[in-house]
DNA sequence: TTGAAGAATCGATACATCACGATATATTAG
DNA sequence: CTAATATATCGTGATGTATCGATTCTTCAA
């Protein structure tokens, strides 16, 4: 029943909102996507979104900035991938809702 | 095993961003979670956030026009409620990565 | 009927974000 | 070493969002 009202803290309200708006964004949105099921290079994750590689790069850096993401380094070219576990849970949900696939 | 690899049509992550926008702020992550137990007016909403009413308008009629909302006038009052009905999975998966109960 | 309460809207300012071009760095190929 | 590739970063202008005060509108109470 739990008459006792749950308020979550407004810091804690903060730390979800930036990521939300991490997440607010059709091309991180398809980065995402795409990471969860491989790893890819910058470039790549660029071509599949029709944008040049330097704003795919800042793309990642700012998802990464907030947890969503890590890379490896190998040689000249770096692949990122989703190192938080919840992502795929919470696209799911995203997906079911507003995302018809064609 | 799916080898044809599901892209989502730009459209819809457009969408989807843009709902997830009306999301990424702190007093309406309050007030979604507030409105998924009841409705609440406008002042209501104002006082739990700490914000003065016109605020709260604001950010009711931001989610209003994404689809999340409605509301109901009752003589001066208005009462908002959820009429979106993914929202409370949504904020489930949110809260249980982001949201730690104080 | 007058005034106050609740809500919505408007205008202005500050602030953040996006996209873009240019540049920088690091690595590999020749 | 030199040139080219892959990525990262910087500066800027355009656009969008947040906040705040002031105003407007409707409804209710006295």
């Amino acid at each position: 029943m739990d008459t006792t009202f749950h308020l979550t803290s407004l810091e804690s309200l903060e730390q979800a909102a930036e990521c939300l708006k991490a997440l607010a964004h059709p091309h991180r949105l398809r980065i995402i996507q795409m990471l969860l099921k491989e790893c890819y290079t910058v470039g790549e994750l660029a071509d599949a979104c029709g944008i040049p590689s330097n704003m795919a790069s800042e793309h990642l850096r700012f998802m990464q900035r907030c947890g969503f993401l890590s890379n490896d380094k190998e040689g000249r070219r770096t692949y990122y991938y989703i190192i938080e576990p919840h992502l795929a849970k919470i696209m799911a949900c995203i997906e079911e809702r507003f995302v018809t696939k064609n």
